[in-house]
DNA sequence: ACAAATTTTTAGCTTTGTCTAAATTATTTA
DNA sequence: TAAATAATTTAGACAAAGCTAAAAATTTGT
């Protein structure tokens, strides 16, 4: 497999984790910010070798083998991301973009080995979990923040955005993962929050709320 | 630059490295395992770009350019080796196919991280130096283990030859770098050795010592 | 149901990196 | 030094991965 074909066997599949029941070409090409024609070529391709079920103008989705290579894939992605957190003292926000080149290194013992060098993690530094070697995903049993009531507490346990952008932010605003919240107020207007974190008090944007998954603390 | 580029320059330094003095198209073909015609192509193109001196039936030469380029790559490949045998317990003849395919990941802070995890290795798995982030190249000043006279005693400091084959050869009679070894007699017939390695007696022939480099210990 | 809008595919072109076969230049050898 | 041999380059082709523009299919709106 070439890293262009890799590269879209990873887009289809978080495509579909996504929730949407048929995954258009066009939906491909903007995720892979490329055209829709450099799409269906691409689907063709991955058709041929048996990755993606793909006929025309009804878009794609992925045969089992595909979906064990997105998954082999993204378990590489996500444990290269671990080690440059925890082993180079990579900020959260730096580590992507690096992981984009390190998924595509191709071997077996390389991965198995990190693996062990990092004791098994079983999340990345975004709270993302890692697959097994044989592709089990574990299940996220959280919810996003701004969907909880008035009063819960909760742990931060992931974020859904893991743009630099946004990661950067919640640096400045003192937000990682492992903070305890509770919900104090919630505007009715704009659905922004009041929030206590660990002790600080914060207010935060509904779009904020909406990008960071806790796991509620039963009292 | 891409990885093909990037392995001809690196191709190009070695050939340099070896004490030829006019580089031709069919000894960069020869090691790149390609073809001439391949070969002139990618050499226009590395002039184009400032990377080689190329001039039509003279042969190639590397630029200050190419230079930097090649020892960039080169310290790349050998820090990622140091990890994979030091951190990850790869043996040292797994080490290079895997490095090959690390050396071409682009981030500087990735590599200086890389180099602080290690602590700074002056050199590779094999012995060979690591050049520094500036394209510093340490000189060895060592010889071949064939070119000593009987009764030197000397220190093992690295393989001419890296091939897996030979470095298992390698592990199997138990040599490794950093054994003392002594000249004990050489056959003048086919040149092979009789050596004491630390405490045990070895016969070897001469294309085994003549790769092996040594630093003579002064008695 | 039919026209308009949107999506998707096809056709044809580009670049990179490779190849084979043919042509050209350089080097050896007689 | 002239022919033979070897090295190198050129020409033309191909596959991967992309693009644009045009054609075709599907979906939407009235
Ligand atoms: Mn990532
Ligand atoms: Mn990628
Ligand atoms: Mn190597
Ligand atoms: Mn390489």
């Amino acid at each position: 497999m070439t890293h262009s074909e890799e590269n879209y066997i990873k887009a289809i599949f978080h495509l579909a984790s996504s929730g949407i029941d048929v995954i258009s070409t066009n939906a491909v090409a903007e995720k892979m910010e490329t055209k829709p024609s450099s799409v269906t070529d691409m689907m063709k391709r991955l058709s041929e070798k048996g990755l993606v079920h793909y006929k025309k103008y009804q878009g794609v989705s992925l045969t089992p083998l595909g979906t064990k290579t997105a998954l082999s894939i993204i378990r590489k992605h996500r444990l290269w991301e671990v080690f440059l957190v925890e082993k180079l003292g990579f900020a959260w926000d730096e580590v992507h973009e690096v992981a984009e080149q390190l998924e595509h290194i191709k071997s077996e013992k390389l991965i198995d080995k990190l693996d062990e060098l990092l004791s098994f993690p079983k999340f990345d530094p975004h709270g993302d979990p890692i697959p097994g070697k044989n592709g089990e995903l574990m299940e996220h049993d959280s919810q996003v923040l701004g969907q909880l009531p008035i009063g819960s507490v909760a742990l931060c346990v992931g974020v859904k955005d893991s743009s630099a952008v946004f990661l950067r932010f919640l640096d400045r605003n003192s937000i990682a993962l492992g903070n305890k919240m509770k919900i104090l107020e919630k505007e009715e207007f704009d659905n922004s929050l009041r929030i206590l974190i660990d002790e600080r008090e914060l207010h935060i944007s509904q779009q904020i709320a909406s990008n960071l998954y806790v796991k509620k603390i039963e009292l």
